[in-house]
DNA sequence: TAATAAGCGAGACGGTACGTCTGGTCTTACC
DNA sequence: GGTAAGACCAGACGTACCGTCTCGCTTATTA
C-alpha cells in the first residue's frame, strides 16, 4: 500500500551514479554526491540501496546489459572470439571504469563481491564455458581441456589490464584469443 | 640536518598498516586507525606517506619482498612454473589481502596505481618475460610467442581469482602453468 | 522543512560553553571541548555557531541578560548608580570571566567585536545615556555634559579592572559613581 | 660560559613579533610565524620566551618605551593632560594593536597579565598618581580626591576604546581630561 | 691552542584542535 | 507509505601549531 516507488527517482539515481563513476571514479562516488547530482534525497537512496557497492553494481549492470554480444554463428571458436571481443569492447569504454570501481568496492564489502560474482561474473563464465564445451563436443578443442583454468586465463587477462589501467583494444583481444585457443587445440602432448 | 627519522616509528607504522589491511581490509584502513594502532602520531604518518595508497603499497612490498622466489635451475620452464607457484603461494596468504587492497585503492588514486605498477607489476613481468625468453632461445618454446599476452593471461588469472576472493592453491597454480605453457610449445599450427 | 533544530542540543552547547569559559577561560575553550562536554556533535556546533567568538558571545548574553537591572526610581542619579552597581555586580561573578573572554576573542576576530558592540556595549551605553539625559533635563546634571566621554570613563573603568583581573565590588562601584558624577553636577567653572 | 646569546637573533625575533602583531593581530601570532618571519629557529625562541604572551609583551614594551612622554612643566594639570595625550597618541598607532593583543593574551595567561601589570600598568599609574598628588599638594585639586578611582576612570576609558576598536585621537583625549579633571577641582559639595 | 660549554638552525616527534566532508539515522511536513 | 528537506551523531580527513627532542655546527671562554 501507500505511495508507489518513484521510477523517476530510481532512474535519476542510477544515471547520476553511473555518470559519477565514469567521470571521477570511486573517489568522489558518495551517497552525498549521487543525491545532489540526481536531485533525489539521500534518505531515499538509502532506502533502496543499502550500500555504495550495490548502487554501483546496479548502475553498472543497467548500462552494461545487452551491450555484451552472445552471438551464435554455429562455430564455437568464432563465437568465443566474438564474446571475448565484445567483453573487451564494452570494458574499454565508460562501463570499464564502472566495472573497475565495483571490483575495487568489492575488496572492502563482501556483499558487493557476492553480488558482482552472481550477476556478472558467473553468467559470463557460464556462457563462455558453454561455447568452449560445444567446441569440445565438436572435436575442434581438446577433450581434456581444463575449462575453468582456460576461462581464468582469458577473462583474468582482461580484468587485469582493466584494473591496471592498460589499454584494451580489438587487436589485443584477438591476440589474447589466439594465445588462449592455441593451447586448447587437439594434438599430441609435446 | 635536524633530528634523524625514527626507524622505530617507521616500522611500527608499516606493521600496523599491514596488520589492519590483513585483518579488516581497506574498510577500516584509515590514517587514524594506523596511527592509533601503531602508537605513532598522525602527523608523523602524513609526513612520510602523503596518501593512504602509498602507505598500503609500502607495507605490502615490505612484507612481500623476498617472499617471491626467483629461483634459477637452468630449466626455464621449471623456473617459470616455480615463479608462478611462488606468486600464488604468497598471494594466497595474508599478503594477498594487502595486494588486493592496493589494487582497489589504485582504482581511485592514479598515483597508487603508478607506484604499484612500477614497483611490483613491472618487475614481476620483467622477470617472467626473461624466463620465457630463455625458453625461446633454448628452443623449448615457440619462437613466435606473443610474450606480452601470455603474461597477461598467466598473471591476470592470478589477479582475478585474488580479487574475486576465489581460492589460490598449488594445484590450481600447476594447472594454470600447464594450460598456459601448452599453448607456448613449438609445433605446427593446427 | 526538514527536521527542526534541537533545542536540547542548543541548550547543552551554550551551557557547556559558558561552563568552560568560567572554569578555564579562553585557553581551553575549543569547539572540540564544547562538543565533548555538551555531548553534541562538533558538526552541529559548526552549523549554528560558525566561529568560537559567536558561541562565546551567545553563551555570555544568554547568561547575562536579565541579570542587569534597569530599575527606574524616578531619580536619574540613583538609577545611574544602580545601573553601574548592577553592571559591576554581574561582571564580578562568573559572567565577568566570560565577558573578558569575549573581549579577548574580539581582538583577533572583528566579527566577534562587531557583535559584542552591537548586542552588549551599545545597548548598555544607550540606557546609561538615557538616564544621564534625564538628569540633564531635570537640571540635576550640567547641561553641557560631554555624555559620550562620561560614559567612556564610567564604563571604561569597569572594563579595565575586569580585564586586568582587579577586584570589582560594591564599594568601588560607589566610589566610581561618586567620582564620575561629581564632575557632572552643575556649577561654576572653577 | 659557552657561546653568548645572539643579539642579532633577539632583535630579529622582537621585530618580527611586533610586525606580525601590528599587521595581523593575535590571530596569526604564532611561534611558528615569528620563527619563519625572523629566520630564527623555533627552539631559540622557546629558549628565551617561554610563552607567546611574554614575547608579545617584550616586543610591545620594546617599541613603546620612550614613546610615552613624562614631561614636567611645573603645572601638574598640564603635565597630566600631556601624559594622557601621550598615552592616547601612542596607543592610536601600531603599538595600540600590540597593547590590545597583550591584554587579550592576558585573559588566558595569568603570567602575561602579571607582567603586563608590573611593567606597564603599574608604572603608568604611579606616574599619573604622582602628578595628581602634586596637584593636591599645590591646592589645585581637591584634597579628598579618590586618586585610585580617578585613574581607573581616566585610563580605563582609553583601554576600553582601544579594545573596542573605537578611534583614539587628541580631541577625545582633551575632552576626557576636561571631564575627569572637572570632578577633581576643589569646591563645595553640591 | 685545545677542550668545553652554551647558543643556534634544522627538522622529526607526539599531540591538540581546526574546519570540512561523508556516512548513516532521525524527524517532520508534504504528497 | 514514499519522498524531500534537513538536523543529528559519528568519525576520518588533511593542515597548522604546539612544545619537546635530537642532531651537527658555531663561537667564546677557560684550562
Amino acid at each position: 500500500m501507500g505511495r508507489p516507488r518513484s521510477e523517476e527517482a530510481r532512474r535519476a539515481v542510477l544515471d547520476a551514479a553511473y555518470a559519477i563513476l565514469v567521470e571521477t571514479g570511486l573517489g568522489r562516488f558518495s551517497t552525498e554526491a549521487v543525491a545532489s547530482r540526481s536531485g533525489v534525497a539521500r534518505t531515499t537512496i538509502y532506502r533502496w540501496w543499502p550500500t555504495r557497492g550495490l548502487l554501483a553494481i546496479e548502475s553498472f549492470l543497467d548500462a552494461f546489459r545487452a551491450q555484451l554480444v552472445y552471438a551464435e554463428t554455429g562455430d564455437p571458436l568464432t563465437d568465443f572470439r566474438a564474446l571475448l571481443d565484445s567483453l573487451v569492447r564494452v570494458l574499454s569504454g565508460p562501463a570499464g571504469l564502472v566495472a573497475a570501481s565495483v571490483m575495487a568496492e568489492a575488496q572492502s564489502d563482501p556483499e558487493t563481491r557476492r553480488v558482482f560474482l552472481e550477476v556478472f561474473s558467473v553468467p559470463l563464465r557460464r556462457e563462455s564455458a558453454r561455447l568452449l564445451g560445444r567446441g569440445i563436443e565438436g572435436g575442434v578443442l581438446r577433450a581434456d581441456l581444463d575449462l575453468a583454468v582456460v576461462l581464468d586465463a582469458a577473462v583474468g587477462a582482461v580484468y587485469m589490464r582493466l584494473l591496471l589501467g592498460q589499454p584494451l583494444d580489438a587487436d589485443w583481444s584477438n591476440r589474447l584469443a589466439d594465445t588462449v585457443l592455441r593451447g586448447c587445440l587437439p594434438g599430441p602432448d609435446r
